[in-house]
DNA sequence: AACTATTAATAAAC
DNA sequence: TGTTTATTAATAGTT
């Protein structure tokens, strides 16, 4: 469509190139801007020129075409982010930043860093420390006792174990038992004289000390207990 | 450039537009090539048909023609970021909110919340809170010293200021003081029968008592002063 | 999809 | 760059 036909290959005159750019940009730009019109199409052109200019057309705006663009291709390599996404995640790392020096500085305080504090801030921090401290003492005691009354569970179950043990290799224990509350029965039936205690067997006559019913003990002995766990 | 002349304007018939579409479409990215080719220019352009449908062509590629819009136009308005520009952001936040969540953790065992704590991180959080304790009481101390000699200081410097007044409003007192030594002079110059500190002047003659020499207290004086004042 | 009359684009020259 | 003009290319409407 010319004086003549050209070949589609890179003008080498440079002179010819660029009026030959400036004239087909004109009409690639115009027939663009046709297509997006007639046909009702969305249509992004970008254009550089050998000399680094822009010229470029876009039916609604370019951002918008490029991000449709950017989600359909978003599978593949290209994933573009808007200004506003990335100055979202810009700001959230320099608050948390700031969050993580501040508490920082709490910190350092705590463990003991008390450069550049006055009295008054020296004061409030010992306060806070010293509650700590209790808390933790406290927490320490409940621990112990916890810990305590576990035990004594547990000897409270091996004990009874123990009493069965007993019961299972000591039937004289039994027996022994039976007679002497068959005699203590007919004492007591002929007259009574007797003394309390006297009539449980003694751990005199056993392989196997019978087992004492255990109670719970105060919570200083649990303490104590604790303590030598520790 | 058909039968007829057309306006540019949306066509209604949606078959004339579907294949007005595809027609100009084809004309458009051979057009487009065309300029990128003869004219050595870099080349992009997107189109999306009514039905979402997308045609593209870029003489290097999308991304590169994308990248380099974004470039210049990133004063303005429309900045795209890449995708690891923007996971590096989020990775970064990611990172971040976890060293403020282990901080805070270790931050409210501190502050006496010890829920959740054995017996032996109990010790260790007990030792660190004495020890930062220790600190404290360090510091304030030093502090109180400080202040205290600075006290010491203010109350020499008021000392000589003292001094010079007493001096200016007393020159009965150099009289006096010379008078004595004169005296002095000739009784020893006569016999020397003198005791020692006789000659010096005696407050009972003055209206402003003579100032003392200050001297700095001990630290234990000073840690008294500074407990007063906090 | 192919045809073709017609318009539009543009190469070369100024 | 802008105009002009001869010529080619694109395409609207038709088949």
């Amino acid at each position: 469509m010319g004086r003549g036909k050209i070949a589609i290959r890179r003008i080498d005159n440079t002179t010819t190139r660029q009026v030959t750019f400036s004239k087909r940009r004109n009409g690639l730009l115009k027939k663009a801007r046709e297509l997006a019109i007639l046909c009702d199409a969305e249509v992004g052109l970008i254009v550089f020129s050998n000399t680094d200019r822009l010229y470029d057309f876009a039916s609604t705006s370019m951002k918008s075409v490029i991000e449709r663009y950017s989600k359909i291709k978003e599978d593949r390599q290209l994933v573009m982010h808007s200004n506003s996404e990335i100055q979202f995640w810009q700001r959230e790392a320099t608050c948390l930043r700031q969050q993580l020096y501040n508490l920082q500085e709490n910190y350092r305080q705590l463990m003991g860093d008390v450069n550049g504090l006055g009295l008054k801030d020296l004061q409030t921090l010992e306060n806070q420390l010293k509650a700590s401290l209790q808390a933790i003492h406290k927490k320490k005691d409940q621990i112990l006792i916890d810990e305590g009354q576990e035990l004594i569970q547990k000897v409270r179950i091996m004990d009874r174990e123990y009493m069965n043990i007993y019961k299972k290799i000591n039937p004289y224990a039994q027996e022994n038992m039976e007679l002497h509350r068959k005699v203590d029965a007919s004492a007591r039936f002929n007259g009574g004289f007797t003394t309390c205690g006297s009539l449980s067997p003694t751990s005199t006559d056993l392989e196997l000390s019978p087992p004492q019913q255990q109670t719970s003990g105060t919570q200083d002995d649990v303490l104590k207990l604790g303590l030598q766990l520790l």
